[in-house]
DNA sequence: CGATTTATTGAGAGGGGTCAAATAATGTGG
DNA sequence: CCACATTATTTGACCCCTCTCAATAAATCG
């Protein structure tokens, strides 16, 4: 079932048919959450580490006056948390942006598996470095680029993910995001994230219809956005540790 | 020398007089840079791990127009890197804010510390994930805080961060941003910046003078940052590692 | 097919940006 | 320690990108 995490981690290196087992015996335990619904609550300290399968999700932190910031996109091959193997208590929640299933992993299981299985164990640590440097993108998006910028930006790093884990067909992918939820992301309002999605539509850069998105032009959109996909590091660049065979 | 880092570690477990000795002997060479050096670059891949002992520097990146943003400000006790081990490329560059004494450390000798001294590889963890938890405090601050709510927010982290490794007396602690860094940080102009300065100095709540933060009224200026310290995993969360005596 | 969510569009307002110039602070060489 | 150059701060006037408010249309769903 973890083929979406399989996937991803072997755009860093080689994973040897155990370590694929062991990856697989880490989904046992399966559960559906409908759309809408927190996975996390902020303050939790959950005992078991959760990793999405299927469906997105998002991180997100609200302000006290209800003032809502999406701070990462939780996408099939992710985990929800992972951290809480140190930390206490967690600073944000994490919420469905559509159904999901999601395995829910022991901690002493994960440990197992990490510990007999190094590779793993340097694939989830360059996961965790890729996913800090999403995280010093978005605040470059949110600090210095216009909202038609930002737009494009996240189009073109979803796309870029969702090819990672083998969910794009040629130049479409799946956005079961609302226009709500991409102005949470982005810190604009929906009203303005509908006149940039205009503007697009309007260039022949993309169609988003249905919850699904068409990127007509790529580099065009790359360059609009200022898109430099260095930061997905998916040079393989744990190709040294590779697998045999 | 690193004193900071054992007393920003200490926040999250006791370290044992072994531990302490252990980083002591990290810190063998030590380099001195003036302010603002590129301590690394974009796409550098050095082979040692830096931690700063004095000054201040951030991590930025810069887009092909020159609009530039910080993600992160490195205080003493702070790593630069810590990643190579594992990413091939340096996604954004780290510079100096002010001259800074840097120890430059072997890859070797680190892993070789973390292996002996299962303590501070949870401390150093933990360091990382508290890294992660305010680069998404940054993305909030970012998408959702106006600027008056943004300067608080920061000069708020700022004082937190500046106690937790000593540096703060009584309600004042260095601050030797610019106000264009300081704009840098937050998505917001050199003269806007000024303006909530200004305001903020008009409303009684802080001094800024000389490289030297004031704060005149913080849980006010809290209240007007929205802050909430959670996010900064005070809480001696790994006691239960504490070493003995 | 009615009910609810989501998307779309328009008009007006404001927060923060841009441009420009003056003042103050800091640094440097003699 | 001063004269000068450089860097940093401060302030004003004007503008524009994005927000707010509001109303309508279109999807989606039981």
């Amino acid at each position: 079932m973890p083929d979406h995490l399989i996937r991803k981690l072997e755009h860093f290196t080689r994973l040897s048919a155990a370590d694929r087992l062991a990856l697989h015996g880490l989904a046992r335990s399966v559960r559906a959450v409908g759309r809408h619904q927190d996975l996390l609550r902020d303050g939790d300290s959950p005992r078991h580490v959760s990793l999405v399968l299927e469906g997105w999700a998002c991180r997100y932190k609200q302000l006290e006056d209800g003032r809502r910031q999406i701070v990462a996109h939780v996408l099939p091959g992710d985990f929800c948390d992972g951290y809480l193997l140190v930390l206490r208590a967690l600073d944000h929640a994490v919420g469905t942006l559509t159904p999901v299933r999601v395995a829910e992993i022991p901690s002493t299981a994960l440990m197992e598996v990490l510990d007999q299985h190094p590779r793993i164990m340097q694939a989830l640590w360059w996961e965790t470095l890729v996913a800090a440097a999403i995280q010093r993108e978005w605040t470059v998006s949110l600090g210095q680029r216009t909202a038609l910028e930002r737009v494009a930006h996240l189009f073109c790093e979803l796309f870029w993910r969702l090819r990672m884990i083998g969910l794009t067909e040629g130049d479409t992918c799946p956005l079961p995001l609302t226009q709500v939820e991409i102005a949470d992301t982005l810190g604009l309002t929906n009203v303005h994230v509908n006149r940039m999605l205009h503007q697009m539509r309007g260039a022949g850069l993309i169609v988003l219809k249905s919850k699904r998105l068409t990127i007509l032009d790529l580099p065009a959109l790359q360059d609009i956005a200022l898109f430099n996909a260095g930061y997905l590091h998916l040079g393989r660049e744990g190709s040294h540790l590779d697998a045999e065979g």
